[in-house]
RNA sequence: GCGGCCGUAGCUCAGCCAGGUAGAGCACCCGGUUGUGGUCCGGGAUGUCGCGGGUUCAAGUCCCGUCGGUCGCCCCA
C-alpha cells in the first residue's frame, strides 16, 4: 500500500519516517551531532536551496548529479534555483559570503538535512535523503584529513554500524599530477576501445575516470590492466596521502586502499574515501568524503583547501543492527480511578513532566484495566494510580510494572522515587 | 532514464493458475461482576482487492494502460 485512497500519497521517492523507528532516526542525529562537537565542529544551517550556479560551478556541470538529478526551478523573480543535492557547496558558499575563512582556520562546520536528487528510487535510494556532515575549511595538513575521517569512523561505529574505509587518493589538477595521468588513462582507453563495453567508450572522452566503476565484464577486465592514479601523483599529493593514511594507522582507524575508487562529484582531490556496509544491494555506500581544495576558487573565493564528510541517515538506518531499540521516554503513566480522579491525574501528571520525568495519561476515558494496559505498552516503569482513596489522604499508589509490586506513598515522596 | 518482479484489512500475507456474494495471523476496541497490565478465554469493528479502461451474464482472479514499491543497470548517501 503505497497511495493513500485520496490519491495523496508522499511523492515518489521521498517518505515519512514514523514511530517507533523515528525514535532510533532521532537517536543517530543526535549521536552524529554531539560526536562532531567533541570535535569542534559546531552546527550551521544552510538554505534547503540555493542559486542553481552554486552547484553547476561547485559541484561541476559533467557531474551525473548537476548534470541529471538536480531539482531546478524558476521562482516568481525567474531566479534559477536548486534544492540542495549536497551539502559541501552551500557551506562553501555560506564561508564566502560571511567571510569567515577571515576568521581562526580552519573553519569547522557540521550540518544536518534533507538533500534532494531526481533519481530513479529503490531501497536505500530515495530523492529526498538525509545527510549529516562536517567540514573543515583552510588547513591542507593531512592532519585535517585524519581527524576527518576518524570522526567519521567513529561515528559509524557508535551508530552500531559495520563498515569498511575504502580510500584513495585522487592527486590535484595539474599537469605534473591528475591531468597528467587522465590523459595517460586516456590513452590507454583509446588503446584499447574496442574491448570496452559500448556505454563506456563514451566515457573516454567526458569523464575516463568513471570507467574503474563500470560492472561490465568486459570493461572490467581492460580496468585491470589500466594505469592508476596512486602510481602517477606528484610528490607532494603521494607525500600528502602517506601522511593520511600514517595517521589513520597511529590512531588504529582500519582502512582499505582503494586505487580504483573514484567519486561523483568534480570537486573532489587527493584524498577521497567511502564507507561501505555489507546487506544494502548495490546502495552499500554509507557515508563519503573527501578534499575539495579548489572549490572555494569555483565559487569566486581565494584559494582555500577543505575537506569534509557526508554519511547518509537514510542508509545508516537500514544497515544498523536491527537490534538497537530505541529506549521509550516515558517512565511514569498515571492511571486515574473514577470520574473525580480525572482532573487530579491531570495535574499530577503535569507536576511529574515539569520536573523532568517523562509521563503519560489516559485520554481517551479507557477503564481501569485499559489503562493499565495502555500503561504497559507506553514504556513507562511505573503506574502511578490515583483514585478516591488516595485523593482524600493525599497519597498515590505506585506500581512497579516490572516486579507487580506496588505501595502507596504521600504524593510528594512520589518524584524522588521515580526520579532514580 | 532502461529492464525483471510485486501492489488484497493498520501490519505480514492467503485467495488469482482452472472467473461465481472478501479471508487468516498479528495489532486495535469491549468483556471474563463493581480499583490493576504484559498470559489465557469470549466477543467486536475495519477493506473504493493501488487507480483507470476492456473481455464476460459475472472480474480480487483474464487483458491493456497507468501510478507506486522493490530488485538490477545507471549513479551515489
Amino acid at each position: 500500500m503505497s497511495e493513500d485512497a485520496r490519491g495523496l500519497g508522499a511523492p515518489k521517492g521521498t517518505r515519512d519516517i514514523l514511530p517507533p523507528e523515528s525514535w532510533g532516526w532521532q537517536d543517530v542525529l543526535r549521536l552524529a551531532m554531539d560526536t562532531f562537537a567533541a570535535a569542534g565542529y559546531a552546527p550551521i544551517e544552510t538554505p534547503a536551496f540555493e542559486h542553481t550556479e552554486v552547484f553547476e560551478r561547485g559541484v561541476g556541470a559533467t557531474s551525473e548529479v548537476v548534470g541529471k538529478q538536480m531539482y531546478t526551478f524558476r521562482d516568481r523573480g525567474n531566479r534559477s534555483l536548486t534544492l540542495r543535492p549536497e551539502g559541501t557547496a552551500p557551506v562553501m558558499r555560506a564561508v564566502l559570503e560571511h567571510n569567515l575563512h577571515r576568521g581562526p582556520l580552519p573553519v569547522k562546520l557540521s550540518y544536518a538535512g534533507p538533500m534532494f536528487r531526481q533519481e530513479r528510487p529503490q531501497k536505500g535510494r530515495y530523492r529526498q535523503f538525509f545527510q549529516v556532515g562536517i567540514e573543515a575549511i583552510g588547513s591542507d595538513d593531512p592532519r585535517v584529513d585524519a581527524e576527518i575521517i576518524e570522526v567519521g569512523s567513529r561515528f559509524y561505529r557508535a551508530a552500531g554500524v559495520e563498515t569498511r574505509l575504502l580510500l584513495n587518493s585522487i592527486g590535484h589538477l595539474d599537469p605534473s599530477c591528475r591531468q597528467g595521468y587522465v590523459k595517460l588513462l586516456v590513452g590507454y582507453l583509446e588503446d584499447n576501445e574496442s574491448s570496452l563495453a559500448p556505454e563506456d567508450r563514451e566515457r573516454i572522452q567526458t569523464n575516463p575516470l568513471r570507467t574503474f566503476d563500470s560492472k561490465e565484464a568486459t570493461t572490467k577486465t581492460v580496468m585491470e590492466e589500466a594505469p592508476l592514479i596512486s602510481d602517477h601523483l606528484c610528490s607532494a599529493c603521494r607525500g600528502h596521502f602517506e601522511a593520511v593514511t600514517g595517521l589513520l594507522a597511529e590512531v588504529g582507524v582500519p582502512f582499505t586502499l582503494e586505487p580504483r575508487l573514484v567519486r561523483g562529484l568534480d570537486y573532489y582531490t587527493r584524498t577521497a574515501f567511502e564507507w561501505v556496509a555489507s546487506g544494502l544491494g548495490s546502495q552499500d555506500a554509507v557515508g563519503g568524503g573527501g578534499r575539495y581544495d579548489g572549490l572555494s576558487e569555483s565559487l569566486g573565493g581565494p584559494p582555500l583547501p577543505g575537506i569534509g564528510i557526508a554519511p547518509g541517515l537514510d542508509r545508516i538506518m537500514l544497515a544498523r543492527s536491527a537490534a538497537v531499540a530505541p529506549r521509550s521516554p516515558v517512565q511514569v503513566y498515571v492511571v486515574a480511578v473514577g470520574e473525580a480522579a480525572k482532573p487530579a491525574s491531570f495535574g499530577l501528571a503535569t507536576s511529574l513532566r515539569a520536573a523532568g520525568v517523562g509521563t503519560e495519561l489516559d485520554l481517551m476515558g479507557r477503564s481501569i484495566k485499559g489503562q493499565m494496559k495502555d500503561a504497559a505498552r507506553s514504556g513507562a516503569r511505573w503506574a502511578a494510580i490515583l483514585g478516591d482513596d488516595e485523593i482524600s489522604s493525599g497519597t498515590v499508589m505506585l506500581k512497579d510494572l516490572d516486579s507487580g509490586e506496588q505501595e502507596t506513598m504521600p504524593v510528594e515522596q512520589l518524584r524522588s522515587r521515580v526520579g532514580s
